[in-house]
DNA sequence: TTGAAAGCGCTAACAT
DNA sequence: ATGTTAGCGCTTTCAA
């Protein structure tokens, strides 16, 4: 490994010019600072991170805690964030909680180490917590709101609008919620705006909470038991994971979708429109959402909420609702 | 942010003593190694990891590199890896090189200056450039191998063994090889088990090479496409994400899956099982393959090669071959 | 415009 | 068993 010293040493010069100079600082003479480049080229010069953070106290990297790398919302977050960060010529370090809400304080801390800031998305600590957090470190939540805290959501209440009018519109009058976990700040905001859609475009007893259940398949065998049993006609899953896992029950249990279900999800994973039926779904954009965190993160500005627009993705798992699901 | 130093004054020792009594070393006396611990967590010390890696040269991080994360067994493979760096008390770094081989050793080398050694997964790189980061930095691959280097894979020609004798055995004759990238590794060792199991269980032109493909959706149109134009009745696919795509495009062009076209992946991703129809496919133990990377990264025995078994999940992508595809 | 010098917080010889 | 000392490679005053 090349050092300063060395560079210093070949260019004829002090190793403060040679510091100057690879930093672009206008204060040294052109010609020199070209020297001293061309020199730190030829000799491969690398900069040691470890010792510019060590006199800077700014580090090289951006954090990113996200609940679990195989869903792949948060698999494009992560993608999306790392584009980023890599364009800005900084790492991007990544770490997954296991959805475990305990683990994130832990593995946060352990990546504010080495990071100058960190992406938080879904978090699902108490707002006491993240707010001593975010004092400490530079944070921005992703899927999430804290007074005083950068964030980036998804319009997740026009979001259920779009599903619930959708709905309506094809004649379903019981449609089913299948919750996320009850810590999810996306889950409450999702079940505000339905309920408030549902207001607006159902009777009463419109909406069935069918519970709270953990994305991915078990949650998904549960939540479709449990809306045949209640009697409904349509789902409305937390999210694709989720929604995955209930396709998959219904066609265990040989529930036609959508002639005898229909389904619908949210966020738009890839693998959505791949399914049998294709999923219709609220699509995020979650790329977006992770490069736009990193934006907040890195620029000085007040601390501001960015809302991303969604928009509905009607395919296959949708359609009117059977006539008499008794008969026939 | 605490000191040494502090803690030193704190405790009325030398920094010395501290950084000996917090690392554990028993040549400090008992007492004041727990003296020294105590005062350490009464003012929340927390060392100063840039500091440390300076003088030690050894750094705190370990990276991985994947050609994309939204692939779910990449995801898997970096749910594996990061547990075991995080069970370590190391952190994480996580690349991806969007599937691009040339951005492999720029991504791997920004990573290199932070971490300890890398995870290459399924590096595209020629031997010789691979050879050449290898000398520099810590390294082992997972899905590729290289004299002298570590390396964790799965069981590739067994794999495909396992799906031509179950292919053949529901009596397919012509099957298609959807294959992945040319530079890729795992291609070509699959190519050498499908050629090996296609001599043991078929005719000479039992197998027909469909070509390469990307893996994803556009990839898996212009395989499904293929296949069909060559009349096989199987087609195997590199990976599932190719697999998937083809699925798709099946649909979408009404052909009925298993009974017109078997199909089968590789990798066994979670959604696999979740497909309309589920999709056979060759598990592949990836959170395995992720953790089993890093302890070969952590160890300090010879380079060696894991060679991770597989095995088929034979699920409902596949069937007996239509009688007379033609006629009817 | 350039250089000298003082550390950043820590570890590891070496000395006691 | 503990302390002293000399840096790790870099940035950044301060002085020239």
């Amino acid at each position: 490994m090349t050092t300063l010293r060395e560079v210093a040493a070949a260019a004829g010069v002090s190793m403060a010019t040679v510091s100057r100079a690879l930093a672009g600082s206008t204060i040294v003479a052109a010609r020199t600072r070209e020297r001293v480049s061309q020199i730190a080229a030829e000799l491969d010069y690398q900069p040691n991170r470890a010792a510019r953070q060590l006199v800077t106290g700014r580090g090289q990297a951006i954090g990113l805690v996200v609940p679990d790398l195989q869903n792949a919302f948060y698999a494009s977050v992560a993608t999306g964030m790392q584009r980023r960060v890599r364009a800005a010529g900084l790492n991007a370090m990544i770490g997954d909680t296991d959805e475990d809400p305990a683990r994130e304080l832990e593995v946060l801390s352990q990546l504010a180490m080495v990071c100058d800031g960190a992406v938080l998305a879904s978090s699902r600590t108490s707002d006491a917590d993240l707010a001593e957090v975010a004092g400490r470190t530079r944070v921005v939540l992703v899927n999430r709101v804290l007074e005083g805290v950068p964030a980036v959501v998804g319009d997740n209440a026009d979001g259920m609008a779009q599903a619930v009018a959708h709905l309506a519109a094809l004649g379903h009058t019981r449609i089913g919620y299948a919750g996320g976990p009850a810590t999810s700040w996306s889950d409450a905001r999702r079940r505000e705006g339905l309920a408030t859609a549902a207001r607006r475009e159902l009777t009463a007893d419109g909406v069935v909470d069918l519970g709270a259940f953990r994305p991915g398949s078990a949650g998904g065998i549960a939540a479709a038991d449990r809306a045949l049993a209640n009697g409904v006609t349509a789902i409305l899953a937390f999210n694709d994971q989720l929604a995955l896992g209930i396709l998959g029950r219904l066609a265990d249990r040989g529930v036609a979708v959508p002639q005898q279900m229909s389904v619908v999800g949210f966020d738009d994973v890839p693998v959505a429109r791949l399914l049998a039926p294709p999923l219709t779904t609220v699509s995020v954009p979650a790329l977006e959402m992770g490069s736009a965190a990193v934006d907040l993160l890195l620029s000085s500005e007040e601390p501001a909420t960015r809302v991303l627009p969604v928009e509905l993705q009607v395919r296959r798992s949708t359609a009117e609702p059977a006539r008499h699901s008794g008969r026939t």
